[in-house]
DNA sequence: CTGAAAGCGCTTACAG
DNA sequence: CTGAAAGCGCTTACAG
């Protein structure tokens, strides 16, 4: 089978006794072409189990009918987040809907990123790029936009929003509602444990937090800010100098499900009451977050729905050349026993 | 820049004043060529920026530098499992140090994958198939075998296996010797709760399961064997029957962490103690058997190991033609809790 | 060591 | 409505 001569379009022209250029036709349904032929090609194509090869069509249609994913790390940590999972689902999904193919690729650093970006457009291999996440300084979404080749990102921009196709929540908002929620509930003191400050989203969802301090009239303090990589450990040592702050917090915003899951394990441990002595609230609406004893209030992102929408929008960005659509994805709070006792 | 005339390998010739054929030559290393010449046309290439056209390459030497990955259900469930996500993670990196793209799809039945790996093989998309789930009667392993096209699965045949490429854990064994672990800390009626009976994993963990039974002198009881789909519920209700059976049973397998999660939280809810009353092992060792509480014995399969063995054994396949090649990867037993109060 | 030529399997103006 | 011809960007015997 494998290096055989595969049946090709000539062999269904002389079988159907006319030429090539009419089974490409009949191939890609142009309406030109009598029923009779047409009906004549298609079981000649049928007796001899023809199949267009795809990558001579993309030789000469310059098309390759492939996207390329480009996820970050594909370290331990970010497997335990369901995210990107469920992002990928989505994308498969919606990619498949319209008849395209994933080439999927997982980076340590940006730097790899860009080189496989380079590796997959140069090598004419995909006809779109979509980026799984974005920093603050981000080569990737620079050279994109540069050579302007078509590619959408989960997430947003730091900069140039308006010129960049995009899909992502709102999250300045949604980690303004989940502090708002927090101090309408009367919680004096809130910290934070956010993820990677180059992140974009990192950034957004401090900002919102600051803003439902303000609102809210209770003042940011540095010192209440944990900022650091997303595994267990952190959970663990942020949660330990939290209970350490003079006065102790009475609530935590928590980026991460996993970081927010090992909070709770130690205040139990440390015998603080939640949410009585301590609310939690976190992001991503992990199974961790509704297991978790108490269950957690979590914000659920809709990765799935991102990941269709950013296909979509890919899509539109290859076939229309639109730049700089934005979507936003809805977020949902799932409020649980971790920051009130009676749910 | 999209669908401009991007510069050739012609280009390249005229600027270095030779052939079309010397820079092919170049590109794909041929040594035949003067360390002079080559000299030449590297730096041309590099001045005008030349990448060569992989769909061009492709077409020619019928190799496409992709596999097709072939996914099981992207159905929310799968996402609670790490095993896709983690076994994924292997696969990328095995594949792309190797220099292979991966084209990933993710399908909800057998027939579709069927159609996947048709589409893909027939469209001269992949060089190679990876499947990721086999059942008991598989039509893609049939088709693959039929046509003899190179592919790998990770898991196992249910027959003809001496013919398949595969990679995959002792399924057997593990359970036979988590079920003999509990035996042998004096456990005398246990009761399994596995998965989908038509996947081949499931078949195997089942007769490990037996035999360690049979060795300890214990029964099998069809009552105790308890099959299904895997999702909390399932756990959940299972976990309810097997309480009120008579008499009841002091331990239990399951072949997943969720389940086996789920279960335990309803043992609590009922005053059930763990290990005591009942002890409790599962399969994956995701986070979810580390965080509960207990904590729960679990088999780790090392989907990572996995993965990447599953891509070196396929790139043998395509490059080697073999067949029938078998990788066992090795799986860990983490004692927990669950099954031990002293641990 | 290098070049001219044929060809991989398709599409697409151009002509009829 | 259909065919002949050129061409997509490369590789690879064949000849020198």
């Amino acid at each position: 089978m494998k290096k055989n001569k595969s049946v090709t379009i000539k062999d269904v022209a002389k079988k159907a006794g006319v030429s090539s250029s009419t089974v490409s036709r009949v191939i890609s349904k142009n309406p030109k072409i009598s029923e009779e032929t047409t009906k004549k090609v298609l079981e000649c194509m049928e007796e001899l189990g023809y199949h267009p090869n795809a990558i001579a069509r993309s030789l000469v249609s310059r098309r390759t009918g492939s996207l390329g994913v480009i996820m970050p790390s594909t370290s331990k940590d970010a497997l335990l987040n369901p995210f990107f999972p469920e992002a990928l689902s989505g994308i498969t999904k919606a990619a498949s809907k319209a008849g395209f193919d994933i080439i999927l690729s997982t980076n340590d650093t940006k730097e790899q990123e860009l080189e496989v970006i380079k590796s997959y457009i140069h090598g004419s291999k995909v006809d779109g790029i979509l980026l799984l996440s974005s920093k603050v300084e981000d080569q990737c979404i620079e050279y994109l936009s540069k050579i302007d080749f078509p590619f959408a990102i989960i997430g947003s921009p730091w900069e140039r929003s308006e010129t960049i196709n995009h899909v992502d929540n709102d999250n300045y908002m949604a980690a303004y509602e989940l502090t708002r929620y927090l101090t309408i509930q009367g919680r004096k003191r809130i910290a934070m444990i956010a993820g990677d400050c180059s992140l974009v989203v990192t950034r957004k969802r401090i900002e919102g937090y600051k803003k439902a301090l303000e609102e809210s009239n209770l003042s940011f303090e540095e010192d209440l800010l944990f900022i650091g990589s997303f595994d267990e450990k952190t959970g663990y040592e942020y949660a330990s100098e939290i209970i350490d702050s003079k006065p102790a917090p009475d609530g935590v915003i928590v980026t991460d499900d996993l970081v927010a899951f090992a909070a709770v394990r130690l205040f139990k441990q440390l015998h603080y009451r939640i949410p009585e002595d301590i609310a939690v609230a976190s992001f991503n609406n992990s199974i961790l977050s509704r297991y978790s004893n108490p269950p957690i209030t979590s914000v659920d992102v809709n990765a799935m729905t991102l990941g269709e929408k950013s296909v979509e929008l890919l899509l539109k960005a290859i076939e229309k050349g639109t730049r700089g659509r934005k979507v936003i994805a809805p977020h949902t709070i799932y409020k649980r026993k971790s920051t009130d006792g009676n749910l």
